[in-house]
DNA sequence: TCTGGGGTCCTAGGACCC
DNA sequence: TCTGGGGTCCTAGGACCC
């Protein structure tokens, strides 16, 4: 149990990274690795933000999430790429295939992301940094890009190891490691401590991982309560959680969208959450459940958040049932000021196996679960956009606003 | 500082029930 | 009503992650 091995492989910076060995497979000459570059959203449709940087480019102080307007003030000659999220999907499951020869065990923790359990695995590959060294080798042969592995005895600290220097290294942190190569550094590197956590834990005199590790818990937990303990625990190493290779049912499903403008009217706000409910319900539908929670959630050009939920009294995976009730879930909660940001989500999720409808509404769900059933069919046949909804005809708005990204992309090829 | 989008988990307070 | 305590459900917001 305490000697089990687990490696955190993380992709160097992974969306640019991507972007830039797709790029060489197609005849481009430069590396945009090589070059100060990012990802970022656009910025007339109020998207520019960055989602991944080159090294070239941290070295102007740009950051992950920040502005790419501020970024640009840093370095004019910033060259910015935007995202391609059929690409990431391709790159990743890529990746994948390619653990899947060093051990079963493998939890894809997100799409740059995976642990693997290599425990008693010693006979396929050799020693874990043997392993994690061929791996990292093949990784950046075969597929074009560069990964950093983390190496300990479980997830934490393997997760710890992999942010230490990068790119395209291995490092280990096991327990008698973490004195030297953990404790020295700012506690807001430690993983679930986040910006209101630092700020907190600063205020209490804790700067560095170690002098967290050495706080009583008692203390901890008074301040932070359950939070108090976890990170506790973690800045002592300590993590029992194990690498779950199957992905967990999905507790909810939602799309929101920043608006190219402000939004000031109930008409195109209801609109444009007409829009994302129909791809989440598609969501839904296609993941065969059905959802009790229904909440819609409203940003306003001042930056102010809030939401507001309902529990229906059945379940409905029923695109007509949801929107109506985000409607009515906008009417009571919308302030009336102008709009940047709207959101639609499901939760309280269940399979929809069993469906059992109340006799009462048996004729009408059936009637609006057929045409769902239809509108899905057609899309599924002939694209996304080949059915639509009258209403937004001239509206100058997307029929469909959110999802995941496709499977349509082209696998990328070997670098040979 | 003109600042995305997808998630998960936790907490606190109130309603309601026995 | 000088009036308890525990349990569950619901709601809103906030923290964190990539």
């Amino acid at each position: 149990m305490n000697n089990r091995i687990i490696f955190h492989i993380d992709v160097n910076s992974a969306y640019l990274s991507w972007e830039a060995a797709y790029r060489l497979q197609h005849g481009a000459s430069l590396d945009l690795r090589s070059i100060p570059s990012v990802v970022g959203g656009d910025i007339s449709k109020r998207h520019g933000i960055i989602l991944a940087k080159s090294i070239p480019a941290k070295k102007y102080g740009i950051k992950t999430g920040e502005p790419l307007l501020t970024a640009l003030q840093k370095c004019p000659s910033l060259e910015v790429i935007p995202p391609n999220y059929s690409l990431y999907l391709q790159c990743s499951m890529g990746m994948v295939d390619i653990l899947k020869d060093y051990s079963p065990k493998i939890e894809q923790y997100s799409i740059d992301e995976c642990f693997m359990d290599y425990t008693h695995m010693n006979k396929l590959f050799g020693s874990p940094a043997e392993a994690a060294n061929h791996l990292r080798a093949r990784i950046k042969k075969e597929l074009g890009f560069t990964v950093n592995i983390g190496i300990s005895s479980n997830k934490l600290l393997a997760k710890m190891a992999s942010d230490f220097k990068k790119p395209d290294r291995v490092h280990t942190l096991f327990t008698h490691e973490i004195q030297e190569k953990m404790w020295p550094l700012t506690v807001s590197d430690l993983f679930m401590v986040g910006r209101a956590t630092t700020t907190k834990l600063h205020h209490l005199g804790i700067h560095t991982i170690g002098e967290l590790a050495n706080t009583s818990l008692d203390l901890l937990h008074a301040h932070f309560k359950s939070h108090g303990t976890l990170i506790y625990h973690y800045a002592n190493g300590k993590d029992h959680s194990q690498v779950k290779p199957t992905l967990p049912k999905a507790k909810g499903i939602g799309n929101s969208t920043t608006i190219s403008f402000d939004v000031e009217d109930g008409s195109t706000a209801k609109l444009i959450l007409l829009s994302l409910t129909e791809t989440v319900a598609m969501r839904l539908r296609e993941a065969k459940m059905m959802t009790r929670l229904i909440s819609v959630s409203i940003k306003s050009s001042e930056f102010v958040s809030y939401s507001h939920q309902k529990v229906l009294a059945e379940p409905t995976d029923i695109t007509k049932d949801i929107y109506d009730t985000i409607c009515e879930l906008f009417d009571e909660a919308w302030k009336h000021e102008k709009i940047r940001h709207l959101g639609v989500r499901v939760s309280s999720l269940s399979s929809n196996t069993n469906l059992q409808l109340s006799l009462f509404h048996y004729k009408r769900q059936k009637k609006y679960t057929a045409l769902d059933r239809s509108i899905d069919k057609i899309r599924k046949k002939y694209g996304k956009k080949s059915i639509i909804r009258a209403s937004f005809i001239h509206s100058g708005l997307k029929p469909l606003n959110g999802g995941v990204p496709e499977e349509n992309y082209p696998m990328m090829s070997s670098i040979l």
